[in-house]
DNA sequence: GTCCCCGCTATTGTATACATTAAGTATTCA
DNA sequence: TGAATACTTAATGTATACAATAGCGGGGAC
């Protein structure tokens, strides 16, 4: 083995999960396509058993979908597949967003949201937005909802919270970015600022299911930016994870 | 390999993770404690690869957790924990119901739903009921959420759900059991059928919200249902599940 | 006597060889 | 000529050998 090359500072296990699910969000394995372990293995530089090992991770997380002959193959996601996912994730958020409130947060624990929420408001005075704003936006909310997923203080809903995100498309921010030229979107975003504001107003006042309605609204929302950004697909390259969506033949 | 006796009827790897699942369950294997892969493969009959497929999976159903150095650990869990396990089904399940009415459910489908009940109300016809009838009903009443499950036609969600119900304290029926000699545990099972009743009617009518109510409620109910039975622990040993429960100093 | 360091051992992470099965192709028979 | 069967091949499933690391114990020095 003189000419492979060896990064020993993760593992290779992590190293082939990450390639391969770049692999996938980036459109250059097909929905539907099967997977070829030795394939992998010479894309990723892993050898077969951190491949077979990455492949189960990423069945598990949802991702893949083992053939029952043996194998694994690109699983592939009808719209409404995607918009349930989103709303799924909403009514968990809705769940941490009550414990939060029931169970007390402090007023330090709120300090970081509330710098999110500020932060946020800076880059949407941008009037239309810029790309780069955007990106800005998109890692501020997605640090928002984990914090808010924190304030649960619920180690079972979390780890949920994370499974429910952990496929891509139902990160709400991701889908705003589709329609970044549209003239809707800097609504959207501003509603969705709102929303921000009023969960935590909720938690602070102890409102239990008022901050549950709310985020279930939130995911309402990007339930309906989705629908937008597919109905005007010009940005869709803006959306890799949308690569898994099924062709218009399914 | 003389010696070693493969059964090639299901893979290696099935095998392990259920053997190894049944050893967590029923408490050979103690919460915190390291699991040895040697130990495994020696128990399981399967060679190192598979088992440490068996382990990732197990992981990634919740019941192992990762060492940082290295190898896993059994996965232990607090009193809140389940509760809130339990919780989380239960608003998974609402949701679950709700598609259901809204999106429409033929009469043929709600049939096996009403057999399902049917059943049941048989078995809570015994005052007071036995064991063997215990059994019976903890199985009916897995297959008549698994059927409501199906109902909501959404694949992400009843993934979801399997994961949430795949941590097996989280399914509401365990708990009955360890309390089936309580004198409120005729009464909790009777109320549990009332719901089942309900959301059946719910769904008929295209009643989303009052569908979702309902789930939610019972979920509720499967949560005081739990806290009877830890301060009742006598029955303890009917939950093999429990044994991933932490001791009391944690 | 206690603390630190070095080396050993046990266990995990990785690579690869072997077994088995499924799919594709060619050949033969009807 | 078409269909069925057998063979070949390429893939996955399994087992095991090898490498690296972390934890532990012993010994030495301060």
């Amino acid at each position: 083995m003189a000419e492979r090359e060896v990064d020993r500072s993760v593992s290779q296990t992590v190293k082939a999960q990450l390639a391969l699910r770049d692999q996938l969000l980036s459109g250059s394995l097909r929905p539907g396509e099967r997977i070829s372990e030795l394939q992998a293995v010479e894309t990723t530089g892993a050898s077969r058993t951190p491949v077979r090992m990455a492949l189960v991770r990423l069945e598990e997380e949802g991702l893949l979908e083992a053939i029952p002959s043996g194998g694994f193959m690109v699983k592939a996601f009808s719209e409404r597949d995607i918009s349930d996912s989103i709303e799924l994730r909403g009514t968990l958020e809705g769940l941490a967003a009550r414990f939060a409130a029931e169970r007390g947060v402090s007023a330090r624990e709120l300090e970081p949201l509330k710098e999110c929420l500020s932060a946020i408001d800076e880059l949407l005075r941008q009037v239309p937005i810029s790309v780069d704003a955007f990106s800005s936006y998109v890692t501020l909310n997605a640090r928002f909802h984990a914090l808010l997923t924190e304030l649960s203080r619920s180690p079972p809903l979390i780890r949920q919270i994370d499974r429910a995100s952990a496929l891509p498309f139902a990160s709400p921010s991701g889908f705003v970015m589709a329609q970044s030229a549209l003239p809707e979107a800097q609504q959207i975003l501003i509603i969705g600022q709102e929303h921000h504001r009023v969960v935590i107003d909720a938690i602070e006042n102890r409102e239990g299911a008022r901050a549950e309605a709310v985020m279930r609204e939130h995911a309402r929302l990007a339930v309906r930016n989705l629908r937008l950004a597919l109905r005007n697909r010009t940005h869709l390259d803006l959306l890799p994870a949308l690569a898994l969506i099924k062709t218009a033949t399914d």
